[in-house]
DNA sequence: GTCTATACAAGGATAGAC
DNA sequence: GTCTATCCTTGTATAGAC
């Protein structure tokens, strides 16, 4: 007989936050009940409650990773000793990272308004730190002389909304591949913020 | 010409739209009930269905206007001769143009995927035709030479994702003046796409 | 751990009185 | 044109059987 109950938790889990990703990065957060993230991963709604103590956890909990795992990977990035090349090395990561988790980046950017305000307080901290990361190469290369901007939080920011502009029309079958992309966006980020 | 009872249809109309534009900008689409339109207008829900034959309705006249707003408004711009005087034009008046609306921005970017298949074509078509503007400038610019940009429709949309930044972070109260937010982005594109 | 069943609230939308 | 009342669906979340 078919084994439709029974123990799964150690994979249930994990596919249940996957779906939820995808759905809610597609029809957004509000738009997304229990019983359809329930349908994709082959349970009922109820089932949903061994994981996740409600939805809004669900939610926070995608979003908590993904800025924790974004973190964690630019700090592993290996840097070049010069501001220029580290600033290349941050516009390549980013387009390509972002990329390759869009769904995760749509989520983090478009569902912030719908996480209660603890939790909304505890994502914008790891969004900041990461705006601090780019800051900071860019102060650098102001004081080094390298870099020409007349304010670098707005600079920061400035730059990071243009990467982001990347995952609205990207397509992997595109006629630009990846490196090429990167290639044209480290060229305006180059050029916009250099002496 | 005398109303009937309790006539308002020239001013309800607006107002139930106003409404609705400042809480699907806030909250989002879908996490909006009829309910809570009516009720910032000082009506019953049922009301709002001599204005709007459904929710999503509501949203789509939101976004047509607005985009066809947009539209018109930049196209009574006045342009200087120079491509780089009608660089410098686009990126004040859409700076200055979004700020002023930004509740009807927030919504025209973060509410497409909210809408039936027929409606977002029609909306992304507009929005096809604002970015039009934009890189119909660029392709003139590197035609005279005096912009150089590898492809220009990429330029166009990483400076119309740069710009649209500003809504993220821009306060009135804040440190910077609109001019003085203007000028700063001004120079980051002048510089992004220049020789 | 998952199911079925269900409690209970809220949603979109309509009908008919006024 | 607006209200009240209501229909019907869908939503989140829980309880108890297996």
């Amino acid at each position: 007989m078919a084994r439709t109950q029974g123990s799964h938790s150690d994979i249930t889990g994990p596919r249940i936050r996957a779906a939820a990703q995808e759905l809610f990065a597609r029809h957004g957060f509000a738009a997304v009940s229990m019983r359809q993230i329930a349908s994709h991963v082959g349970l009922q709604a109820g089932a949903l409650y061994n994981y996740t103590s409600d939805k809004q956890s669900l939610l926070v909990e995608l979003m908590q990773a993904h800025m924790e795992d974004l973190l964690t990977a630019w700090a592993a990035e290996p840097k070049p000793g010069d501001v220029m090349g580290c600033l290349e090395a941050f516009v390549r990561f980013h387009i390509r990272y972002n990329l390759q988790r869009s769904d995760a980046v749509f989520i983090a950017y478009m569902e912030l308004r719908n996480l209660t305000p603890d939790n909304f307080r505890q994502i914008e901290a790891h969004r900041r730190a990461y705006e601090d990361q780019l800051e900071g190469v860019l102060k650098d290369g102001v004081e080094q002389g390298v870099f020409d901007v007349p304010d670098t939080k707005i600079a920061a920011l400035a730059v990071i909304a243009m990467l982001n502009g990347v995952l609205t029309w990207y397509r992997d079958s595109g006629r630009l591949s990846l490196v090429e992309v990167e290639t044209i966006y480290w060229d305006m980020v180059r050029k916009a913020v250099g002496v």
